[in-house]
DNA sequence: CCGTGCTGTGTTATATAATTACGTGAGCTC
DNA sequence: GAGCTCACGTAATTATATAACACAGCACGG
């Protein structure tokens, strides 16, 4: 799965495949994928671009769901802990995962023109995060990694 | 300067040198190191850990600063904006700067038991991310890099 | 000396982001 | 069918951040 964010690809096969690959997921793991779950991750994928709880809440409400925050919030909590969608940090928003599997410690590019993200990985101890955290006997739960700049097609833009 | 978070030292020395070295800065670069600001590097400095806005804010009022949010995101902004303070995208909080220079890409090492935050270097593209954005041909002007996990007096209370 | 522009501050109001609290109902177990 | 858990509906609140506008101090050039 997963063309990167800057890439141009066939993004409805890329949708429905990170849908399907949810699905099996949730299967496997005795989860539920409910509506307003299913719902928000479809969101999610439409773009690749970070999405603020509320904006996906605009979107829901104009579908016509009467959604609260904390509908929203509900299932960005479901998506972001079952590494479905991650949360980042530099936006307070949220964006799908592009890279299936749980437990990974996901990186983010940020174009601060067009606002695409994308995703690559790293490891949880790797890095300058991983060689401060050992020269300082501190263990590394979690790692936030977000870069902000300019992606391949705004910098073309830019030089013109 | 300097010594980590995580490690005993004359911190009274500390905070001094960091503000003797703040005043010098802003001498050499014409900036205005003014009581607000001055008394929010203060603040930020006296604990080696992270502050939210209204924290500081409550902390100014309690010594008498009738102040409204602005001033304390505006001493923030300056300060952050002249590398003496970072913003923690993690926390929507801020920390005093351990490293002098301006311009830095710093990474944060932050205890969720007892909330200290240390700070060290990075180059800008260096790691996962500089290696993303090298194969995707982004440009990254900034990062941030945090790790959340336990600090190593927090490491041994929990052993215990 | 006076006007002008710049920077920083005081203050009010507002925008944006996230959580708390409490009740309801569906599905499951025994 | 009583008791349990999980998800959802809804209202209210808290937390974080910015907008907007008035004004004071000061440097600069006339
Ligand atoms: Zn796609
Ligand atoms: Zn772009
Ligand atoms: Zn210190
Ligand atoms: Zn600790």
């Amino acid at each position: 799965m997963a063309r990167t964010a800057f890439e141009t690809h066939d993004h409805r096969h890329c949708i429905a495949e990170s849908l399907v690959e949810a699905e099996r997921t949730c299967a496997e793991q005795g989860l539920r994928l409910t509506p307003a779950r299913r719902r928000v991750l479809e969101i999610l994928l439409e773009e690749h671009r970070a999405l603020g709880a509320y904006d996906i809440l605009d979107r829901l409400r104009t579908e016509g769901w009467r959604a609260q925050p904390p509908v929203a919030y509900r299932a960005l909590d479901f998506l972001t802990s079952h590494g479905f969608a991650h949360r980042v940090e530099g936006l307070n928003a949220f964006v799908a995962c592009t890279h299936g599997k749980d437990g990974h410690a996901p990186v983010f590019l940020i174009c601060r023109a067009c606002n695409r993200v994308t995703e690559a990985e790293a490891e949880l101890t790797s890095g300058a995060l991983g060689r401060a955290a050992k020269a300082a006997g501190f263990r590394i739960e979690q790692t936030v990694r977000e870069a902000i700049g300019l992606c391949p097609a705004c910098l073309a833009t830019e030089a013109a």
